[in-house]
DNA sequence: TTGTACGCGTTATCAC
DNA sequence: GTGATAACGCGTACAA
């Protein structure tokens, strides 16, 4: 019944006997293009990847089948034969975050350049959900991962980590001994607190991430430093989720201080807590830079639109999403190349500059306050 | 050497002599287990699954040996006897757009609880890109495809597109007949235009993305029938494509014009024409709602913080995220029910809604102009 | 230059 | 309640 296909033609059979097209309802394989081209399915594989020993004329007629066709190589079965897939992870704590955003973007963007794909978890930062995604990641066999790791990363999820290629970004964990392509978060808050300082600021305020996180304890070392550097001793930190709300209660907090006390400038250790503390600032009615003048983490493209702009931090944001995303393909190469695993783990750490904008201001009389005047040393 | 682990407790072996933990460097399988509790892997399987005859002491045993061996399963083996993986693509143009970054969130979140991947793809809305992305997308069978189309698909795109299970999302294409989940945009430029009128403004402009997308049609026939309804014949407008730079061109044109003919506001069709239009306004200082009143579409934070608040066209986006991975995973789930393909194709439009903020103010006499003056008719 | 045979890890089918 | 076996699509060692 069903008709034999046909042969000879210059090149194979464009007429594709709709019984022979698909075995049953499932998606075209090699071996139905072999059996069309009447050739072993072995052929086909080779031609496709390009072997060297194929005829081109064999190699034509297997091209233009695989377009006629529409055969589409099946990523299962190829991973099933090798050991990895050609998926790379990307997991981070937020996808809404604009740093991350174009973290992912840039990853995709270079990943794509290398046929690879692109995997996304996101864990909002919560340690079970890593866990959850890393699991869930696993089952398809990545061929690495580009992590941003949670503040307390489930022992078990730092373990299978152990035994996958991965590159951790921006955060680093202790535990995780890998490559990390990392932000100088020290420098930044450093430059920061610095520029408020130089502003004649005295009264500075930190709102900054966990400690937990090594991100939140490099961003509080550095505004430290700079403090103590101008030998000041007290100022007023706070500490805690990198989100909005945090930042916003912590602005409210801290505004109700009694003016003589109250910060005149204000240091943010993160992006969200950026947006956060000028929602708060805003619904406290509280102007910048005229009654205080902050200095923000990231730039987001709308910084310069809040207020005369945003004074920020500049994050190296598509150099360390492309160094990381090199990083990894990099070990991938190697892998195949030496053939053992070169354990050398790579840790690159690229450096943030400081964005004057408007949001930063000298100090005024009248921020200082009637006993407010002191020396103004550099 | 290697100090024997140690075994006898309650169940079976729980040591595991390493010789026989993994058959080459590769993962441990059902087969490893199997060897390890001396059961066959067919039944490790089934325990796994949690299939009906298995006792429930052979469950047991196996779970115990899933997490001591640390067994993950392997998707793409899973994938090769089914036919479609736990895969679900999202193809969007641009993960930095804070809307698609949104649904990202929504959608990851959502195919999470679901057990599913998310896998993503970036189309920059480039046709081209686009398909490469679908066919790379392919070869790991998804199982569907959320989809926001470029403006003009390449045939081949929409033909693989149509042997799989898709939703598309915001924008639609007349040749891919497929569910789909989308805004009505229309709704939502006629409000903006309509509060702009009430304001008593007569020249408004509008902003918007080219007709070559469906939702550059409908934001603009949108605007179009806001300004008929009011008797408004003439109206400045400018199309092109969804990008900042695209608004900023447009913005510094449209505000070369004589003082007389100037729109006194302005109409945005999309959120990044929205932070291009405030990028070229400030660039060419011009103040709003002062000199100019102007709606921008979409609502992400940080709109409530530039000037005293962008009013806008606030979109449904975590319905409309929420509401085509249910379309999508319910689908997935009728083709396992009934069987064979329930052609039914949905497509749910959500409403936007304006949010007023104090981006617009009423028609000054100033704006009107010296022979501005015209009737104020609702 | 091309073809044959096998195995990758799972699950469905059938047998006991 | 459990086990043996086949099959999914591909790539490669081995053979011709």
């Amino acid at each position: 019944m069903a008709a034999r296909s046909t042969r000879k033609h210059s090149l194979g059979k464009p007429a594709l006997p709709s019984s022979l097209r698909r075995r049953r309802g499932q998606d075209v394989t090699i071996l139905d293009i072999a059996k069309c081209l009447d050739i072993s399915h072995t052929t086909v594989s080779r031609a496709i990847a390009g072997h060297e020993h194929i005829s081109e004329e064999t190699k034509r007629r297997v091209k233009q089948a695989v377009k006629q066709m529409g055969y589409v190589p099946n990523a299962s079965a190829r991973t099933m034969r090798g050991q990895r897939s050609s998926v790379v992870g990307l997991i981070i704590p937020d996808v809404q975050n604009d740093f991350y955003a174009t973290v992912a973007k840039i990853v995709a963007d270079n990943l794509a350049a290398h046929a690879m794909q692109l995997m996304l978890s996101v864990t909002e930062d919560d340690p079970d959900r890593e866990l959850r995604e890393l699991r869930a990641l696993l089952e398809a066999r990545p061929a690495g991962v580009i992590i941003v790791p949670t503040a307390s990363p489930k022992p078990q999820m730092i373990a299978m980590l152990r035994d996958l290629k991965s590159v951790q970004l921006v955060r680093t964990h202790a535990k995780i001994t890998k490559n990390a392509v990392l932000i100088d978060d020290r420098a930044g808050t450093y430059a920061a607190a610095r520029h408020l300082l130089a502003c004649g600021h005295r009264r500075i305020a930190y709102i900054g991430g966990t400690t937990e996180l090594s991100t939140g304890r490099e961003r509080l070392a550095g505004f430290q430093a700079a403090l103590a550097d101008a030998k000041i001793t007290s100022s007023n930190i706070a500490l805690g989720p990198p989100r909005p709300d945090f930042a916003r209660t912590s602005i409210s907090m801290t505004m109700a201080m009694a003016p003589s006390s109250r910060p005149t400038a204000l240091v943010l250790g993160s992006a969200e807590l950026t947006l956060g503390a000028l929602q708060g600032l805003r619904a406290a009615n509280i102007d910048w830079p005229r009654d205080i003048s902050l200095v923000g983490y990231h730039d987001p493209a709308w910084f310069e639109l809040v207020g005369s702009g945003i004074t920020t931090v500049r994050l190296p944001v598509q150099d360390v999403a492309q160094t990381a995303t090199r990083v990894l393909l990099s070990e991938l190469n190697s892998e195949r190349a030496n053939g053992g695993h070169a354990k050398e783990h790579t840790t690159i750490r690229l450096s943030p500059s400081l964005m004057l904008r408007g949001s930063t201001a000298a100090l005024t009389e009248e921020q200082a306050g009637p006993m407010g005047r002191m020396a103004q040393s550099t």
